[in-house]
DNA sequence: AATGCATGCGCAG
DNA sequence: TGCGCCTGCATTA
């Protein structure tokens, strides 16, 4: 699930639905269990969002940190006709009120911080194409002198906030860059390019809660071929389809691994 | 039952 | 560069 549409999405969803009133916070896992008590019964007043890294507000200037990792996740319920199920023992998290719970599992980080302690993760993190306001100059002043591929950058989270693995494939091959090119050698308007791409794809993945990136001339239907829907719910040109034909040109789509993740392209619309 | 794998990241060396 | 950490699911035996 988790790339940073997903933690946007999850910002608002939580501010929704439990956002201005007192709320009931617990940790029936047990390693949030002091600070959910400290939090218990009180107000969430805001919430935000960075690249992967999700903020809920408290009062006194508190925040609980939340990043999924790999495997965290979310899950909201309804408690207005029947109750909330029993917490199981993996559940790091609960927040309540009459009408609904969410639960979180597996996260990587699940901590009370300071304001301060915030201001230093937006710090160290580069701009996210889903906040306002957010510069892709100051991406671009890193990417343009660096030997690095775009393909690792566009994972460095101090480079750019909330790209994934997803996202980083995805994006591009439809900008048809190779993804082992260096950073150094990608001009100023094909990452102007990708970074208003990414800032749409984002948009409509924060919409829509999946990751759709294929364009309308090349959907199934227009293409005369019949539907589908990749396994992970969204439907993509390259991310995980290793070996199989790419959806424009039929070309073998490739894998490799870089940096303990996989990588996923198309060598004949992506060339160097 | 055991294994492998996943949309992530921080750390040691 | 490799390792550990968090969990659930699908696949293999």
């Amino acid at each position: 699930m988790p790339e940073g549409h997903t933690i946007h999405r999850l910002a608002a969803d939580y501010r929704e639905r439990f956002g201005g009133r007192p709320v009931r916070v617990s940790s029936p896992q047990g390693k949030f269990a002091d600070s959910a008590a400290l939090l218990d019964g009180t107000v969430l007043s805001r919430t935000d969002a960075h690249g992967k890294h999700l903020f809920l507000g408290f009062p006194g200037e508190e925040w609980v940190h939340i990043h999924l990792g790999l495997f965290g996740k979310v899950t909201f319920g309804d408690t207005a006709a029947a109750p909330a199920p029993p917490p199981t023992d993996t559940v790091r998290l609960r927040l309540a009120n009459p009408e609904s719970y969410v639960d979180l599992r597996g996260p990587t980080t699940c901590a009370l911080i300071t304001d301060a302690e915030k201001h230093s993760i937006h710090d160290r993190l580069g701009p996210d194409p889903l906040r306002d306001g957010d510069d892709p100059a100051r991406a671009w002043r890193r990417i343009a002198k660096s030997r690095t591929t775009i393909a690792a950058l566009l994972m460095d989270q101090k480079i750019v906030a909330g790209v994934g693995n997803v996202y980083r494939a995805e994006v591009l091959f439809r900008h048809g860059i190779d993804p082992y090119r260096a950073g150094k050698d990608l001009t100023e308007r094909e990452w102007r390019a990708i970074w208003d791409d990414l800032a749409a794809l984002m948009r409509e993945g924060v919409r829509l809660n999946r990751i759709d990136t294929v364009r309308p001339e090349h959907t199934p239907e227009a293409m005369g071929r019949p539907p589908r829907v990749d396994d992970h719910g969204g439907e993509v040109y390259v991310y995980r389809r290793a070996r199989q034909p790419c959806h424009v040109c039929g070309t073998a789509i490739r894998t490799a691994d870089l940096a303990h993740r996989n990588l996923f392209w198309c060598p004949g619309c992506q060339r160097a």
